[in-house]
DNA sequence: ACGGTCCGTGAACGGGATGTGAACACTCGT
DNA sequence: ACGAGTGTTCACATCCCGTTCACGGACCGT
C-alpha cells in the first residue's frame, strides 16, 4: 500500500457523478465544489479541470493529457491556458481551506491533485 | 533470506513501469516517487538516477555505468554531476523518511541503493 | 605524517518552465 | 445597447533545473 490512489469515492469516473477526495467534494452537475464544508463556485472549465485532476487523485496527470481531457484537442506549444486555470482553481480552493494545498506542480510532467497541509 | 537483491517488484525494468523497493515506490512515468507514503517530487534527472539505482537495489552500481545509464554518454573525468545529484536525491528521500538512509557510497566503485535505518 | 585522489556540499549561473496580473474578446441575459 | 461572467492571450515576474565551480573533509598508499 502506498498512499493515495484510492481515496476517490467516485460514482462513474467518466461523467457527471460526484467525486470525493478527502475534504473535497465535486459536483459537476451543479457547477459546485465543497471544500472543508465551504461551497466553492467554479466555472465550467474550472470544474472540468478540477475533475480531471481529482479523478486521478495522487497521480501526476501530464500536461497534454490534461489539456486533451478538458479542452478536447492537442496541446499547442505555447498555450498557457492550463497554467492560468490551475492558478484560478488553486486560488479558490485555498481560499476555502487556508493552509492546505491541493494541486501540486511536477515540472516537466504535469500536475498532481492531493490535499496536503502546506509546508 | 539475507539482505538484498529481491525486494524489487518492478514490472519491466527497462521502461516506465513502477519500481518498488521496501517503503519506496518510483513512478518514472509520472515524475513521482513515494517514500513512506509521502510524495516526493523529483526532477527528470533525479528520477532517472534514482530509478537506475533502485533497479539494481542491493548492488553497487559503478560510477561510469550510472552516468551512461542516466546521462547517456561516457563519464568525462572531472565531471561531478553524479555527486551533486546523489546529494539532491539523498536530501529529498531522507526528508521524507527521517532516520533512514537509502543511497550508500562505495568509494572508488559507485553507489548502492538500499533502505537502511541510520547508524 | 604527507600528498594525491575521491567525495560531500553549498553556491552561482543561464535557460527554460511556471506563476500571476491584466487586457481583450465573446456570450448571454436583461 | 448594456453589464456581468467567462475564456483566451499577453507580458512580466518568479521559480526551478541542470551544470559547473569552489572549498573542505574523507580515504588511500607510501
Amino acid at each position: 500500500m502506498s498512499t493515495e490512489t484510492r481515496a476517490v469515492d467516485a460514482g462513474s469516473p467518466g461523467d457527471g457523478g460526484p467525486i470525493r477526495v478527502a475534504q473535497v467534494e465535486i459536483r459537476p452537475s451543479e457547477g459546485l465544489a465543497l471544500v472543508a464544508g465551504r461551497a466553492v463556485s467554479l466555472s465550467v472549465r474550472e470544474l472540468e479541470l478540477l475533475s480531471a485532476l481529482a479523478l486521478r487523485s495522487g497521480h501526476v496527470v501530464a500536461r497534454d493529457e490534461l489539456f486533451s481531457n478538458v479542452w478536447g484537442g492537442p496541446l499547442r506549444s505555447g498555450d498557457r491556458s492550463i497554467d492560468v486555470y490551475v492558478h484560478k482553481v488553486r486560488q479558490k480552493l485555498e481560499a476555502a481551506a487556508p493552509g492546505w494545498s491541493f494541486i501540486h506542480t511536477h515540472i516537466g510532467f504535469g500536475y498532481r491533485f492531493a490535499p496536503e497541509p502546506m509546508a
